[in-house]
DNA sequence: ATACTGATGGCCT
DNA sequence: GGCCATCAGTATA
């Protein structure tokens, strides 16, 4: 049992060592685990259906790509931190640093499935099912109430968040990483493909 | 079901 | 000035 979980999550918390893999692996091996946020009103936790992979400099989708300075230098930092920025002028989205050490590389958290605090969620998000509450990276960050004063908080234990490990999904599915111009032949996004709580299913093939 | 469009701001050149 | 790792609304089938 974590401490300080609500009620009824005996899940393992994660492992830094987790993290200090390649991009891509932990990308596919975070589907199913679980995102614990702290919020002024309670507890939200959410189990992660989907995210996508964004390596360094040589992936040309990837923000690492082109500047290094700023915010993107978490990409560059400590595994296990938040890297968060905001898209379009309107969308803030929520990246987990993680890679080998001496590697460049981020996870975009792209949904949640909604565990607890769904009552949180809903005052932001209005009367949508609990399965699309979260359901793309805009909505996850909008609902959960994260925000760029997040950026670089740590995220396996910390005061804001924390990660668990949770059950393997029955089926995990891939497909090209959606929204991005360049680098879209890369696998690189990952779902369930059993949950409602996915943004789109669209081009996943079983992985 | 898919296709298009406007909103909107930080960070780059 | 020109990008965008998006979303909601509208339109057409």
């Amino acid at each position: 049992m974590i401490e300080r979980w609500p009620p009824g999550f005996d899940a393992d918390l994660m492992r830094r060592s987790f993290l200090i893999r390649p991009t891509v692996e932990v990308a596919r091996d975070l589907v199913g685990c679980l995102l614990l946020i702290r919020d002024p009103q309670g507890a939200i936790v959410g189990r992660i259906v989907e995210t996508e992979a964004y390596a360094g400099p040589d992936d040309p989708a990837s923000h690492a790509a082109k500047r290094r300075t700023g915010l993107v230098a978490a990409m560059w930092g400590e595994s296990g931190r938040a890297y968060v920025y905001t898209s379009y002028g309107l969308h803030t989205m929520l990246n987990v640093v993680a890679k080998v050490d001496g590697a460049v590389g981020a996870v975009l958290i792209r949904a949640l499935e909604p565990l607890a605090g769904v009552e949180i969620l809903r005052e932001r998000r209005g009367p949508v099912p609990d399965q699309r509450l979260c359901a793309g990276p805009g909505l996850t960050c909008r609902a959960t109430g994260i925000t760029a004063a997040d950026h670089g908080e740590e995220m396996i234990s910390g005061s804001r968040f924390m990660l668990a490990m949770g059950d393997r999904p029955e089926r995990i599915c891939e497909s090209g990483r959606v929204g991005i111009r360049d680098g879209t032949e890369f696998p690189w996004r990952f779902f369930d493909g059993n949950s409602k709580a996915v943004s789109a299913h669209r081009g996943g093939i079983p992985v």
